[in-house]
DNA sequence: ATAGGGTTAG
């Protein structure tokens, strides 16, 4: 009696395959097997625990009759598998053998059909089965028909579930929670949360990464903040949705702060967590760091490498880049499409035009990836970027899809930088008629006129603009100060302490105008991606978070600014001599890229 | 001896 308790203790805690064999080899010799059936059902669980389905058939087929406790252990083993529908038919053989579902068996079966994304017509079957044995409303299975309707995006459906359900307990309400936080509808998910009866650190964590998942990241820092307020549990789980967080604000201290508890605390670096913290250094401007992560972890995947090589890439650090991409295909990992998006990335700041063009020919010959519209982005970036401008344009018009506002972009990008004012101006012309509605784009072409002295022209495209309503998105940097972010929207004067930042400021343009400096309010043409220069541009939102910057932080502590546009012209020319003038390293992470101010001069190399 | 909710890269 006390062996077979032994085996049921050894097998619970087993779930390595080899060790599963032992065990099983000797309660056969022993004939303990045949002396506790329950033995063999345990050895069936670890068996589909430890996902090896093949042993797990085996052993299931060697059940003379089998009951249902069986059928759901095996109905479990395949539902994780990508071949999950197997489950469903392990059902219709229950039936068969005039057994009845369980309450079980339904979870189990609609998780199965929630794997596999074109299976909703089979979970609304065993939704009509679960109706059909009267176990619908059980809790479980109600919980589990929420969660199926909702990953399906049948958010009415789930709503009615919960709505009508008599029994609700906290996990039908976070599966409610996290249904509306995906589809984005957080007012509604805030709602739910707030009414729970009960929470859990479950719903907190769905809250958390729908804000982060929304682009509500200050939002998701902020539940996070109340959760150790009020000494809420978190897990690994949160917190790479707090790194994401981080890493959009470029939160450089919370995110380090995050860094700093999972050391202490002696939590490992998992591929998850690993893959957020790379992306939240990159993000926030320390490559190195982010680096150092990579290297220390244990495992990495296509996802762990991808983001390092895109972080790589964002900092113009292209040949390392490219360095660590081949040493991944060395390592045996295939890249995906977005991993190619990073190489293609590294080879335009590195300037590795052949390499490029190599790499692009590579994803469809070698890895039979058909390129996309993002790919062939990458490669008018490219070209353009180092002059080839007319051959970016052949791109644009011979590939095999609709260029997108983003691919224009990059092409007007080159124009600016190689003054090509004609090709500028038939690239703007596209980019109307894609986006009628973004106001940067008449700014730009009434730019483009004025540069060419066609005065009128110039007028009559601002007027267009305001005829038609386009808008154009707010220039806004923010700046992270003893962990709390400071935000700064040009022309906005809300800061509390906005009167000593315009003080600092003119320090500043002194300062400036003694190195020689003088406003330059000529630039031939302006990217879509900047600020409007009808804003005196000296007041460029990241010009008043640096002037902060300097007011806030002591000596020999870099600025980093984090800017929702392109940083213009004029900006990056100050932002250089300020970074000589004050000896302070800035950096700078604009829409695309990260921009290091050392010495007076720039990572970018004066090209972004 | 069995079930359900939160997870990262463009």
């Amino acid at each position: 009696m006390t062996t077979t308790s032994h085996f049921h203790h050894l097998l619970k805690k087993c779930t390595n395959l080899k060790q599963l064999n032992q065990i099983h080899a000797h309660l056969t010799t022993t004939g303990l097997l045949h002396l506790d059936v329950r033995l063999l059902g345990r050895l069936l669980s670890s068996a589909a625990t430890s996902d090896n389905l093949h042993y797990t058939s085996l052993l299931f087929s060697q059940l003379h009759h089998p009951n249902i406790f069986f059928y759901n252990t095996m109905i479990k083993a395949h539902s994780k598998t990508a071949t999950s529908l197997n489950s469903i038919s392990i059902y219709a053989q229950l039936l068969r053998a005039g057994i009845l579902p369980d309450i079980y068996t339904f979870p189990l079966l609609l998780k199965a059909c929630t794997q596999v994304p074109e299976a909703f017509p089979q979970g609304c079957s065993v939704h009509g089965q679960a109706i059909k044995f009267a176990l619908d409303s059980y809790i479980y299975v109600n919980n589990a028909l929420i969660h199926f309707y909702s990953i399906n995006g049948h958010i009415k459906d789930a709503r009615k579930l919960f709505d009508t359900s008599k029994d609700l307990d906290v996990v039908s309400w976070n599966s409610m929670l996290s249904a509306y936080a995906r589809i984005g509808d957080m007012a509604t998910a805030k709602k739910l949360f707030d009414e729970m009866p009960e929470r859990n650190s479950i719903s907190w964590s769905a809250l958390i990464s729908g804000y982060v998942q929304c682009g509500l990241s200050k939002e998701a820092l902020g539940i996070f903040l109340r959760m150790q307020v009020e000494l809420v549990k978190f897990s690994d789980i949160t917190l790479v949705s707090v790194l994401s967080a981080c890493a959009h604000l470029g939160a450089h201290e919370q995110g380090k702060w995050v860094h700093g508890y999972l050391k202490s605390n002696e939590i490992e670096v998992s591929v998850f967590l690993g893959t957020s913290l790379i992306d939240m250094y990159a993000k926030c401007g320390e490559v190195d760091l982010a680096l150092d992560v990579f290297n220390g972890m244990k495992e990495r995947n296509l996802l762990v490498w991808s983001t390092m090589i895109k972080g790589l890439a964002m900092h113009g650090r292209g040949n390392e880049a490219l360095d660590l991409f081949f040493h991944m295909e060395k390592a045996g990992i295939v890249p995906d499409d977005i991993a190619f998006i990073g190489v293609l990335c590294a080879c335009t700041h590195a300037g590795l035009i052949d390499q490029g063009r190599q790499i692009f020919d590579s994803m469809s010959s070698v890895y039979g990836i058909v390129p996309k519209v993002e790919h062939y982005g990458c490669m008018v970036d490219l070209l353009a970027r180092n002059g080839m401008l007319n051959e970016a344009r052949i791109i644009i018009e011979t590939m095999p899809m609709q260029p997108d506002a983003l691919i224009w972009g990059a092409l007007m990008a080159g124009c600016r930088f190689y003054q090509n004012v004609e090709l500028g101006e038939f690239v703007v012309k596209n980019l109307i008629q894609l986006e009628p509605e973004n106001g940067g784009v008449y700014v730009l072409l009434s730019n483009i006129y004025a540069a060419s002295g066609r005065l009128e022209d110039a007028r009559k495209a601002r007027e267009l603009m305001e005829t038609t309503g386009a808008t154009k998105i707010a220039g806004c940097s923010s700046i992270e100060i003893r962990g709390k972010l400071h935000e700064f929207i040009v022309g906005d004067k809300s800061h509390p302490q906005i009167r000593e930042i315009l003080v600092k400021w003119e320090e500043i343009e002194r300062f400036l105008s003694l190195e020689g400096y003088v406003c330059n309010k000529t630039e031939v043409l302006l990217d879509i991606d900047e600020e409007d220069k009808e804003h005196a541009l000296a007041k460029h939102s990241e010009k008043l978070a640096i002037a902060f910057g300097l007011l806030s932080s002591s000596d020999g502590v870099a600025i980093r600014i984090v800017k929702n546009l392109r940083v213009c012209s004029d900006c990056h020319h100050v932002t250089k001599l300020i970074s000589r003038i004050y000896n302070r390293e800035i950096v700078v992470r604009d829409r695309t890229r990260f921009h290091h101010f050392k010495d007076g001069k720039c990572s970018c190399n004066d090209y972004w």
